[in-house]
Order: C-alpha cells, then sequence, then structure tokens
DNA sequence: AGTATAACCCAAATCGTTTTGGTAGTCAAC
DNA sequence: GTTGACTACCAAAACGATTTGGGTTATACT
C-alpha cells in the first residue's frame, strides 16, 4: 500500500498519466519509455490500488457467491467441487471469488445480495440452490446485475442457467429399481420450496406412474439433506407397519443416512433394502455396500457456469448460455 | 450502482458531510435528521460504494486465502470445512472472504500474494498447508500484512497459528498399531517440503523406535495427497517380497487410495492388512471397513483461525493467539 | 450587553487511479 | 513557410466516499 504511481512517476520524471498508459498497454508511449516504466514499476514493487482501480474503472473484478449456511452443520461434499470449480475458473480469468455465508431465505441473505449489488462490490453473482419462486432471480434481473445460475427458477427462465436433468434422472431410477423387482419406494425430500426437491420429486412421481404403481403418500418423508435427517427419516420408514423395499434420498447425504439406519437394523442392504442417492459425491464409491446414485459433475458444471458469468462480465457474448446436462446412473451394490 | 450520496444528500437537502455522518453514527448530527437519513437512505436503496469507502479508509472489509491447485483433481473433503469454517467466522463478523486458486509454490502463487498484499485487495490472509522455509510466511512477515496460518512453518514462529500436534498424533496411531501386533509398518507420505508430511513422519519415526523396530525404508513411499497416489503407492508397497501388515496414509485420502488397492488385491482388511489414515473427514466413516483415522475439528479450527485474523484486522488484541489441538485417534475396523 | 458553550451543519481536501482533451515538437508535403 | 499528420507526453477532471477544520445559530451564563 505504501507505493503509488504518484512514487513511480516522480522516480520516473515522468507524468503519472504517461505511467498509468505506459503499464496499461497504450500506443501513445515510447516503446523504451514502456520498458523503463515497467522495469522500475517491478524494482520498486509498484501494484495499482486496487480500491482507486476499482472506483474509476466501475468495476469489482469479482464474482459474488452465497454459501447457504444449513443450520445442522454436516457438510455438503458437493460444495468442495462446486467451490473449487468456480474458484479455479474464475482465478484462471484473473478475476477473483468473493464468497460469504448466510441462512437460506433469510433477512441476512437478502442484505448481502443488496449490499453486493448496490454497492459494487461484485461484477456478477452465482446463485444455486435456487427455489420456486426465488426473489434472488427477480432481485438481481430488477437491478440488472449479471448473474448465472445453476437450476432454472420457476417461471420461463430470460437468464442464463444449467441445469442438471433431475426429472429425467429420477425417473431412471426408479425404472432401475422397477426393474430390481421394487414396488414400495419411498422417497426423502428436501424442503419443498426447492426446486432440486419439486424436480426430483417429480421425477419420483413420474417413474412409478410409468410403473403403474400407485403412490403411497406414507412413503414419503421431508428431510433438510443433511446426513442426520435423512438418518431420521429412514429410521421412520423402517418402522412403518408395510416398510418400502427401497429408499431414495434427495440427495447422496441422506442416502448416506438412510445406510446408518439400515446398518443399525442389521438389515441387509442391497436386498433386503435397497438405497439410493442423488449427486454423486465421492463418498458414494466408498461405502459399504457402495451406493447407487445419480452423477453430475459438478466440478465441471461449476466451471462452465462460471465462464458463462465471466464472459457476461467482461461483455463477450457467449454462444451457448444455457444447458441441460443429464446425470448419470451409476448402479452399484446397494441397489442390489 | 446509480444511486451516490450525491443523490441523496440532495433528496434531503443536506450536505454529504451530514449524510455521511449520519449514516456512520457521529453525535453532531440530530437524531431527526439522522432518521430521515436513514429512512430515505432505505427508501432509495443507497449503499456506500465499497470501492469509494475503500480506497479512502484505507482497509479492504476482506480476508483472502488462495486454495492450493493439485494436479490430479480428487478435490479433498478436507477443504470443505475448513472454507465453510472460515467463511461463516467472517461474515459474523461482517468481512467478505475472498479466494481464488494457484498451484502451491508456483510463481502464479508468488503473484497472487504480491497482487493482493500491494493493491490492498485484502486487509488479512490465511495461509495453510505450510512448507519447510516457507517464503510465504517470509513475505507476508516482510510487507507487515496481518496473517494467520493452519501449521506453523519451520524456525520459531513469532506469528499467530494453530497447530495441530501432527506428531504426538501420528505417534499415537503407530502405537495401537504396534499393540495389534504390527511390526512392518508402512507410511505413504506426501511432497518432503510439507510440514505435515514432516511431523507426521517424524511421528511415525518416533512411534517405531519407541516400539524398538528398526526402521525398514522401503516401507516408504512418497505420494501427492490423492487417492489416486495412495492407490499407486499402496500396490508398490503390497508387491514387495515381504509387504507390510500395516499401511498408513499421510491424509485420509490416500488412505482411500490404500482401501481400493488393497480389496483389489482381495486382502482382508482389518486384519490381514491394517489401513489408518490422517484428517478425519467425513468418507473415513462410511468405507467398508471404516477407517481408523486421526480426527481434528477442521471447522472448528478454521473459525478459529478466522476470529483470530479478524481480530487482529480490527486492530483488537487477542489473548492466546497460538494453539496447539491434540488429534483424536478414531479407531475403526480398518485396523482391526 | 457580551461572551462562552453546545448543537448542527458544511466546503473543501483527500484517497490513487483512469480518462479526456489537450500541447509541444518533428518531419514531409505543397 | 504554412499546413497537416504524427509522435510522445502531460494537466486536470473525474470516480464516490470520509475527514478535517471550520462556521452559524441558539441558548446560557456573567
Amino acid at each position: 500500500m505504501a507505493v503509488t504511481i504518484h512514487d513511480l512517476a516522480k522516480k520516473l520524471n515522468l507524468s503519472i498519466t504517461t505511467v498509468s498508459r505506459a503499464l496499461d498497454g497504450y500506443g501513445d508511449v515510447a516503446e523504451e519509455t514502456r520498458k523503463r516504466v515497467e522495469e522500475t514499476a517491478r524494482e520498486i514493487g509498484y501494484e495499482p490500488s486496487f480500491a482507486a482501480r476499482q472506483l474509476r474503472r466501475k468495476r469489482a473484478d469479482a464474482i459474488g457467491y452465497i454459501l447457504p449456511t444449513s443450520s445442522p452443520r454436516f457438510t455438503d461434499p458437493f460444495y468442495v467441487s462446486f467451490l473449487t470449480g468456480l474458484c479455479d475458473e474464475i482465478a484462471a480469468s484473473n478475476l477473483d471469488l468473493i464468497i460469504t455465508s448466510s441462512p437460506p431465505d433469510s433477512d441476512q441473505e437478502k442484505h448481502q445480495y443488496q449490499q453486493w449489488v448496490q454497492s459494487g462490490r461484485v461484477d456478477g453473482i452465482v446463485i444455486n440452490r435456487t427455489r420456486l419462486d426465488d426473489w434472488r432471480i427477480n432481485y438481481l434481473k430488477q437491478n440488472r446485475i449479471k448473474f448465472v445460475s445453476l437450476g432454472k427458477g420457476s417461471g420461463d427462465a430470460d437468464y442464463p442457467y444449467i441445469e442438471v436433468h433431475d426429472t429425467a434422472g429420477m425417473e431412471k431410477l426408479v425404472n432401475h429399481l422397477v426393474e430390481k423387482g421394487h414396488r414400495r419406494i419411498a422417497f426423502i425430500g428436501a424442503s419443498p420450496d426447492l426446486v432440486i426437491h419439486e424436480d426430483r420429486h417429480t421425477g419420483y412421481l413420474n417413474g412409478l406412474k410409468k410403473a403403474k404403481i400407485r403412490t403411497d403418500t406414507s412413503l414419503f418423508r421431508s428431510g433438510d439433506l443433511t446426513e442426520e435427517s435423512g438418518y431420521q427419516c429412514s429410521h421412520s420408514l423402517l418402522s412403518l407397519p408395510e416398510p418400502p423395499t427401497a429408499i431414495i434420498g434427495c440427495n447422496d447425504l441422506m442416502a448416506l443416512g438412510a445406510l446408518r439406519a439400515a446398518k443399525e437394523r442389521g438389515l441387509y442392504i442391497g436386498t433386503e433394502l435397497a438405497i439410493a442417492g442423488y449427486d454423486g459425491i465421492s463418498e458414494t464409491k466408498f461405502t459399504d455396500p457402495p451406493l447407487t446414485t445419480l452423477y453430475q459433475p459438478t466440478y465441471e458444471i461449476a466451471r462452465k457456469l462460471g465462464n458463462i458469468l465471466v464472459s457476461m462480465v467482461k461483455g463477450k457474448k457467449q454462444e451457448e448460455s444455457n444447458l441441460i446436462i443429464e446425470p448419470e446412473l451409476l448402479v452399484r451394490a446397494s441397489t442390489g
């Protein structure tokens, strides 16, 4: 913070204008002068003040992302992939990623978005875990701030997003279970206002319908995407007079919870009880037995999201902004 | 970005000075005036420009952290806990966390640190994965930028850090294995310039020495902390004419790789071959068999680190800045 | 009446860049 | 020897806040 463009200019006997233009690669600076400037800059360790530059240029060179904090903190490995993907892509574009955390759909969250947007702290925002009728989307659209979303909100989406084809994925999974002979298939959902819940649940229902299985609402439980809630819901399901023969978790973490509950009850997983999840986190590969899941390339998705947003921020036009990704059904021992 | 303090002042028929002071809670503004200002600010959605404020106040209200990108990208779940911990703590202090990524000990990394420090982009920096003779520590000390470190570098540390007592932890683990009757205990290390390698390896050697077991260098392999490298090293170890009866991974990820290799060879894990890791990532709980590991409370450590740094940045003095944490040996089925 | 005090408010300087709108000097062309 | 083009540079005005160092009233006290 000590050395400014002034110091540099004085040392070189040049005006700050020339120094600035030399470093920015303008054509109206003699090649020799530019070299002198660059060398001296390096020598005295000059680095333009971020704040000053930001103020003048009216851009922050940063992308924002707000991590949803879930109350019972069993951190979802999904987010490592997501964050590193974003981070790598954004770093590759010479921008920074600014993150903070707040409970979903809270006043605090609202305040955060407002502050970032109004104060010009970030040039663009990444959102995920979209909700039905998501105020964030409306707000960002209204304020004309650039953003991309993982998963589109309800209604038609006139903004760039990447969507994982959750209904189709879940349908595939149900289909697989039906083929294995299951008829009593339970579903542990998430908060009903989450788009991933809505879509995955719809896929589940569609799958049942196709197999001509009457849906039994007693086989539905509502969790909160944590391992613990998967565990609780599963115990409740397995205590039914007519328990399910298969349990689907709306995400892998809850399926892991189901696994734990089933083990506690001494069930033989894969034959007596099938368990499957969604996301394809690396944990699923190592469980006993390995967990059937719908894999989505989270790291790559995050990179792509970052890439789209960076293009928008830098004013480049992007060809194909919306993407639908088919999740891949990984059949493992947990479903026989 | 549209509405500035000017607009607000004009609308209120006040000077920008008064508006600024009203919002900042100075005493020389009439209570009624302050109320008017606050209300109108909310009404027209005024939020002070971050850049302008930063420039004038000479602080960034942000903490920086650079994520090390490992070449074969099997993302380490350790970092979810670490990042969410940092993020939650920093968010609670009304600062932002700025992250980017770069390969450890690269020119790019150096450039990143320099830029952040010289341009005043961040008020403080968190580092981890410290290295023996770590230039980052010297650089940050030299430039008088505030920082905290997870793990101290070599030499005496006249800066705040939190350290996990790795030598003691590893010694406990070796001790446990020896008690189980193992004498040929292999160690898969990491890059030798990493402090965690140095410490954990030392603990391993100490453990052997205490048990009066001669170290056999053929039982040492050097990995890179990824699952894949744990897998490779284990295959190499298990192909020895006299293979080890126990394998210790310098981190859990490599132990997971060992598990995979052992399974491929049809070994009965826990009795024929013991496997153990270090970190206590959640994956270890679900493997078949569950993995013995040394647990460290990563989330809490990160929060504490964030807390210390925030205090430093805000100029509060902190009582106890250095902490040594004892890892907890979780004995599970993978070691019998 | 005169002066001190408190309560409110403000003009202007400042932070460190980028950008606008120039100015000098040289050289070639007419 | 004036015009024009071109090269290399620069002074000053932004950008939008905070802060310094007052200034103006109104009230209270000699």
